[in-house]
DNA sequence: TATGAATGAGCATTCATTCAT
DNA sequence: CATGAATGAATGCTCATTCAT
């Protein structure tokens, strides 16, 4: 095979597969640290220990790399939603197996929630700050199906109520919002238990439950 | 007695008012639009049809015009939040008037809650901009407590599950906050019963209520 | 006679000129603190205990009060370099006594000399900031005259070297300066003695004397 | 050696040098045209014909354009008044021979002097203006130093009177500050007499001298 | 391709001046 | 005439982007 001939080009991809995720990497705390617009390129070069001119060599505009650092955490935290084949059959651990792995990946993103939130990626309807806005709302549009499409399981399966699934995925959507937020506050000693409530509050409610074990 | 002299300072006092009203709803929408690094406080003059020094002549500085406008809608929304003496005593009818206002409230300043999503009046952590950060915690703060206190109230009632009411309060927060989120969205024709079903979820969950009726 | 009709006619202008007064003091104050461009007019009704406003119905504009603060103070002390009926009818003594009042001006308006100077006054080749600048320049053109009319009378009594008239006048100013300075300097004790002093390194020099009394 | 190695960086310290010293040149003909508050950034930046972001790179702050030119040309000023080797060895040619120099470097930096004149250099005790006041008091007190300096030698070498040597000093500064001025104001064709003519009248005073030459 | 200095459009803020009361 | 809030032109400074090396 040509291996000579792939082996420099292949080098070279990874190079700047080494750069790009330094600049992603040393932005992402950057954004975090000082919000979008306080955060300047060259604060994000001097964290990723290159020159100003290299972001421009990786990245078109700042903007773009705002919108790829949301591209790439959001499909990674899709990915977590989303169904995995060493995922448990029944709907409630099965939920409650995503959620943890959510949990895992703010832990190790921690930066990546505040920017999250400042543009919108869970909230909708935020000012439309240039050419990415179309991109974030897709990003917004792909959570919400993803959301609506664990409801549905959950509904197929007879474990939701068969009411309107777009209600429900909101809801499902609040939920999981809020055990991010106490994630990130606080030092949970038992990330499972935490899943396996968050679920119970999900699915039963914060009612008073008469003669039921907990 | 004397009320001429009184006139004067009144006339003045309600001239300023006026001014400081012209320019916070102006901000609103706004920061709403554009967010609050692409709002020029020309913009903002010029949609409160004034001078941009007026606006110096009334805030110190653009972050002081977000900051007030921050601490007055929140004001509002806490207000809206707390008891009031025309609720009902039952605790799921009272929770759901409490709602219904806040959605009410949203409606009315629909621009305000990308702003207060973009600031992270409901998510806690974000970029600290400066030295308005703190108050903006602050305000943080008073939501948690609020939310805090319905708990307390449900648990008292024996409404809720005796369990951590910590939790509970940011459950209660999701679900608000996922409520107020398709408040915006859609042109509900029933927000009664918007509210109501929002409050059913918090009370009973998603799960499938075999035999019960709805 | 009129008396009536001409009372309330001086009292007005009486008031006018308390009020002028007051404006010139404070801004003879506030100029020397921060500089002319320093100094905002709402600094100088501050000190004046008056409002902004009162300032412009007695000088056209900012640089008014600067132009009539330097052509007051100036013909004030140009009024104390001139001959007066009391002083001593022989040269030095004469110049001791006219360098005497210079000395009591300046410690009684110690804020002038920054002024001046930050304008040029006892300079010339100022930048010339805008219309006032003429004035200015007419004036630095009467000291330079009295210097020079104080020198034609040394050299006239033949107590001064018949040479170039504007070379001892320009020479008289540099001492009579640097006279000044000192004085602001320090709190000397002996006024008198410090004005026969310079009067003596004007007259004869600082070169040794060898076998001259001092 | 490693002369290529070296090339580099010292051709970029030549630029950059370049660029600094285009800007306080432009500066200095600003700042004398306009005064320090009436020249701005861009008057500044189109002079030297670069960007006005390009005088940022070099300079904090417009107050910093001032204060370095401050401190190089009176620095160079102040080279020029202290001994050189070449310097002749009795007191009045040496005296003389320094005041030249000054002379000349006025007469390079014409407009220098009336900046200095602004900001006090000469003077002492003028509006502080900000953080580039101390700055400056330090040169005005190295002129002083430096006029000391020459008064001590003169006293050392017995042609000057033994008295209060800061009053000396203080007389010196007055004598060469009239002297400057006079070569701003005329194109005198003989500076070496000009200079002779200042030193004599520092030494010997303006009194009529019977029965000398001259 | 990495570098980092140059560029200049953009914006917050100031403050002299006006004018309704 | 005194008052002080409204006005908006003016300007220092920032920082995304470019480009010669």
């Amino acid at each position: 095979m040509n291996r000579a001939a792939e082996r420099l080009p292949r080098r070279r991809d990874e190079a700047r597969a080494l750069f790009r995720n330094a600049i992603l990497g040393a932005a992402e705390t950057v954004f975090a640290e000082r919000g979008y617009h306080g955060a300047r390129i060259q604060d994000i070069a001097e964290r990723a220990r290159i020159a100003v001119g290299t972001v421009y060599n990786h990245f078109a505009q700042k903007d773009d790399v705002l919108s790829d650092l949301l591209d790439e955490r959001t499909e990674e935290m899709l990915e977590e939603l989303r169904p995995s084949p060493t995922d448990p059959h029944r709907f409630p651990a099965r939920l409650q197996a995503r959620i943890a792995r959510i949990r895992a990946y703010v832990e190790r993103h921690p930066a990546f929630f505040p920017i999250a939130n400042e543009h919108g990626l869970f909230a909708g309807s935020v000012a439309p700050s240039a050419r990415s806005a179309t991109r974030r709302l897709r990003k917004v549009e792909e959570f919400r199906a993803v959301f609506r499409a664990v409801v549905d399981e959950g509904i197929a399966s007879r474990d939701l109520e068969p009411i309107d699934g777009d209600a429900l995925a909101r809801f499902l959507g609040g939920t999981i919002r809020a055990f991010i937020l106490s994630s990130l506050a606080e030092q949970n000693a038992d990330p499972e238990g935490h899943a396996a409530s968050i679920v119970d509050l999900f699915l039963h409610g914060a009612a008073r439950r008469k003669g039921k074990k907990r």
